[in-house]
DNA sequence: GCGACAG
DNA sequence: ATCTTGTCGC
């Protein structure tokens, strides 16, 4: 391994142990409060990666049960964090709120494209997102970070609770039947329940809820 | 110590 | 995330 390799390891290591209070006091903030009102503008929202250490926030606000998209924003700007499996919130978020602030309508929901408290110190990014915003949020991950047991059944709704020492934190979900599942757990400001819930009612044509599926092709988009 | 590890 | 070929199925 190179010497500046090395280096950049060590400071990784140095800011992870503040990071990582960082992530408790967060998750202490987390309220999996039942939703005050149904959604009637719902975002999505997602961050793509070009060359050079560039990257495109995306976000996307689709009306339910329309899914009609009435507003997109989005930035490109260049990330210097590092991805660093457990704390993807800290290369992330800071973009995604930037982008968040020059949207005009404010969502009844998001939905992030990560894990919501299905994580380690239950501090993931939808969680980062929920917290600071204020707004109902679902972390609606392709991949698990957590274990799980069980088999899930192929057809579309099923379901697997997701625990972290004990408590529910999430379930692993089947939107399309055949299809790989996603790990959905809440971000803030929603239950467990209704964050499956409500992906199971924004994922209707495809694995991903639409609103995600438009920030994610959004953010790929180099311009 | 070893393996696992969102995007 | 990105790289990367063929293949299965609507």
């Amino acid at each position: 391994m190179k010497e500046e390799e090395l280096r950049q390891k060590s400071f990784e290591a140095m800011m992870v142990e503040e990071l990582k209070e960082f992530q408790i006091k967060l998750s202490k903030k987390v309220k999996l409060f039942p939703l005050e009102r149904e959604p009637g503008l719902i975002a999505g929202c997602d961050v793509g990666y070009f060359e050079n250490g560039l990257a495109k926030g995306a976000i996307v606000v689709m009306r339910y049960p329309e899914f009609k998209i009435i507003e997109t924003v989005d930035s490109i700007e260049k990330i210097t964090f590092p991805y660093i499996p457990g704390y993807l919130s800290f290369r992330e978020a800071p973009l995604l709120l930037k982008v968040f602030q020059r949207l005009k309508n404010r969502p009844d929901l998001i939905l992030v494209d990560g894990q919501g408290i299905a994580h380690p110190r239950k501090a993931g990014l939808a969680v980062h997102l929920g917290v600071e915003l204020e707004i109902p949020t679902i972390g609606c991950a392709k991949k698990p970070l957590l274990k799980f047991e069980g088999e899930l059944p192929k057809e579309r709704g099923s379901k697997l609770p997701v625990y972290l020492t004990g408590e529910l934190s999430g379930y692993v979900v089947r939107t399309r039947t055949g299809v790989s599942p996603l790990f959905v757990s809440p971000g803030n400001l929603i239950t467990p329940e209704e964050a499956v819930e409500w992906v199971l009612k924004t994922a209707v044509k495809f694995r991903m809820p639409e609103p995600l599926r438009e920030a994610h092709r959004l953010s790929m988009i180099r311009t």
